[in-house]
DNA sequence: CATGAGTAGGGTAATTGGGGCA
DNA sequence: TTTGTCCCAATTACCCTACTCA
């Protein structure tokens, strides 16, 4: 499932989920999210699966009552 | 549909309405309010909705005076 | 090769989640 | 029924310095 397998930074990610940087590089060393390494040890993420994470997670109230 | 993704953390929310985090997560827990979570658990407000809820509560505050 | 922005580390403080109770 | 509060464990945020990226 991979149309666009752009690579996201972790500043880029951070944003996305609104958090440090720092915390994405934990999801990272967790294994919470698949990470890819530069040469020099900088990590880089798939776009692909990062909006799988933001799309799924985000279902955690379908049925809204009033 | 969403211009503005902004994501508010829970205490963010939690000033906007005056109330406790506490009580921002049970509207989540209730789906009251719509959240993502973060791979490690915690949850992230669209500020679009928060901002609806907020208008609503004018709305109100209005019909209380008619 | 030099520069500025971003990242990797590590350490510590602040939020958050969840249950249960008032 | 909704909200606030106390507890503890887990997650996240901010501090620093050194290194990588473009």
């Amino acid at each position: 499932m991979e149309k666009n397998d752009r690579l996201l930074t972790p500043g880029e990610v951070a944003l996305m989920f609104r958090v440090d940087p720092k915390t994405v590089t934990r999801w990272a060393s967790a294994g919470r999210i698949g990470s890819i390494r530069t040469p020099g040890g900088h990590r880089r993420f798939r776009e692909s699966e990062v909006s799988v994470l933001l799309a799924d997670l985000t279902v955690e109230a379908n049925q809204q009552q009033r």
